[in-house]
DNA sequence: TGTACATCAGTGAACGCGCGTTCACTGATGTAC
DNA sequence: TGTACATCAGTGAACGCGCGTTCACTGATGTAC
């Protein structure tokens, strides 16, 4: 343990991690800039020093977020054959994991942040807009071989986004597993029902 | 106006008028018993002494949410033809409408309450249960001639929901109102398209 | 290689703010007789 | 019908708390010569 006090050596990170590790155990409303600095060993006014204000801290956090779920994403579908509906199949598992695995971060990720998006810090914003185009490029791509050649552009990814997501914020995480009338279907009998029209070679 | 003090003639409906109201111009974070009293025009102390705290306060805003909720799906159904089809696009379509009219109080509804559930007063968890059951019957009712009659339980209703509530909360609002990638095709293009098995005399 | 100095990352005390809660109170309402 | 009294809904001042922000500072690092 160094005896310095000063140079930190990499706060960034370490204040990205305590407030992730936050965001599993408190929610939301537990991520503070005093919070944050507290868990990562500093003092408390250190995060609003590096980034400016708590706004752009809680920006630099999503974008960790939609890096971690990209990745586990890509994982999932790393583990499937080449087929694109086991393709799709598998990014659509990954989607769920991540929901599942980090409940809390995946709906402030999802949250709608109007007002705050213009007081984020100007690379911090960059590198959010990076990561969510990224994740969602990877449920894009995994789309494509569906989607209908002369119909309306891009209407499969918004059907199985759309289904995903809705699966996920309702059935997703331990909370609310089932419906008010019963048990809930798993994911996977209802994603290969899909009407998935296919000009590629996949198959069912 | 009338003069008196004391005795406000109808303090919890105001109190959830208020909080509706907040809810709306400053999203969830606007809504602290201060303001809520401010609004309906009380002292601050007041709505701790009708609901005992704020969690309360909250739970009886989300059960009149609920209520509006369902009212708008039945509006928008009795509007619709006899059609078992046309009467779940209906219903979709209410779905969607309310979630657009009602954004953050929408987003507050179906977050995770976790915590806070057992704090609720036992009254106003009942009328919660009871309106988000209301609400969810409505739903499930308009699914129900979908459902595979030897199939797995309720796999029309968790495919509905599921697609619906995504699209309300990935395009459903004035916000992200279409995808990175471009325009989002109307939900009433993609619903259409949904294989329901059919068991009753529903047509395309 | 060694010294002087500028830069910069993080400190810690202090500030004001809005919040939920508490509590002795007040004044209107309802009831007993 | 009228009076006494209990009940109860809402008041308003006060409290402590955690928060984000500010600011003069300090000590480590990097650079010029």
């Amino acid at each position: 343990m160094s005896k310095s006090t000063h140079h930190h050596g990499d706060l960034r990170e370490a204040l990205i991690l305590a407030g992730l590790a936050l965001m599993e155990e408190g929610g939301p409303e537990a991520l503070t800039l005093r919070k944050c600095a507290a868990r990562a060993g500093v003092s408390h006014a250190a995060p609003a020093y590096h980034f400016n204000g708590l706004v752009s801290l809680k920006a630099a956090i999503v974008a960790r977020g939609y890096r971690i779920f990209t990745q586990t994403m890509k994982d999932h579908r790393a583990q499937a054959g080449p087929d694109p509906r086991a393709q799709l199949v598998a990014i659509c598992k990954g989607y769920l994991a991540f929901s599942a695995s980090h409940a809390a971060l995946f709906r402030f990720m999802f949250q709608d942040f109007g007002d705050l998006l213009p007081r984020i810090n100007a690379s911090v914003l960059k590198e959010l807009e990076l990561e969510s185009t990224r994740a969602y490029q990877v449920l894009s791509e995994a789309c494509a071989p569906f989607e209908p050649p002369s119909g309306q552009a891009h209407s499969t990814e918004v059907l199985v986004w759309s289904l995903v997501h809705g699966y996920a914020m309702l059935f997703g995480g331990d909370k609310n597993a089932s419906t008010p009338a019963g048990v809930v279907p798993d994911f996977a009998r209802i994603l290969p029902d899909f009407p998935l029209a296919s000009n590629n070679s996949a198959k069912r």
